[in-house]
DNA sequence: CTTGACTCCGTACCATGGTACGGAATTTAG
DNA sequence: CTAAATTCCGTACCATGGTACGGAGTCAAG
């Protein structure tokens, strides 16, 4: 919990200073108050952590806006779990609509490398005949 | 193979004439030459098949560009199937990248969705802790 | 006590992926 | 034949997620 500029937060997370001052105006994270005493303000402990939460979260795909309410969701322990409860469901369901599409793309891509020696020209390539269709056919038929 | 106006082609695939001018304008599809006799462009067939992948890819997590690239190599059916293999290759890896990302979050959801019985309040979400850690922790340890 | 690095803040700019608008030319339906 | 719908084309605008810039203040080392 030792105090970090944004500088550091900015290092320690793996984004830029910019991009914590960028989360700032969007609302995603708090603007630490300025130390009395003055100084830099104290970018330390929790908002360290909120800041990887974010990086974590739209990795996987989360719009900032989102992260947004699973924010609020967080700060606000006293909201009803259910609430939290939903929107996971809902995300879940995000989720595992995405994993399904990315599942049928590797499989495609599976098929391709399978097929294509990786000599001969592209007309024997079957990704984008399998893209094309969606991918209703199934390999090897 | 029958012909198709750019508003019916739009309709058969599911986005807007606009997004398939503004393909056009990207060079993600070639304007379908006027008729001769005069009429509308025929954006039938091939064009079609071509707006469908575009979407596919899209919504699988290919941006624009990637998605020109692939075009590019099925377009050119005199490539080097290497090319197409080693593009394949590395976008396999890209999607196995995004698929582990995915799993990690469906799996920090469901001990979300298993831990929290969707009444009390959110301090005893798991959810958000599990992704400030990255989800480092497994279940029930 | 000056130089350099950093903070702080506002504003401007950027790429991506569209969406909207306006006006002329066709095309199609009644 | 006329009116409504659609095409065609250019240009402008939008949201998202940043990145860059300029200038003032501050802090720490040499």
């Amino acid at each position: 919990m030792r105090a970090f500029t944004i500088g550091q937060a900015a290092k320690a997370v793996g984004i830029g200073v910019e991009t914590i001052r960028f989360y700032e105006r969007k609302g995603l994270i708090a603007q630490p108050l300025r130390p009395a005493g003055g100084g830099p303000r104290d970018y330390g402990g929790a908002c360290v952590q909120r800041l990887q939460f974010i990086r974590q979260a739209q990795e996987i795909g989360f719009s900032l806006s989102e992260i947004s309410e699973l924010l609020s969701l967080k700060s606000n322990p006293s909201a009803d779990c259910a609430a939290v409860h939903d929107r996971a469901r809902q995300k879940r369901q995000d989720v595992e609509a995405k994993l399904s599409r990315l599942l049928q793309i590797r499989d495609a891509l599976d098929v391709l490398l399978a097929d294509c020696p990786g000599n001969g020209n592209v007309a024997s390539c079957t990704i984008l005949d399998v893209m094309e269709q969606g991918y209703q056919k199934h390999p090897t038929s």
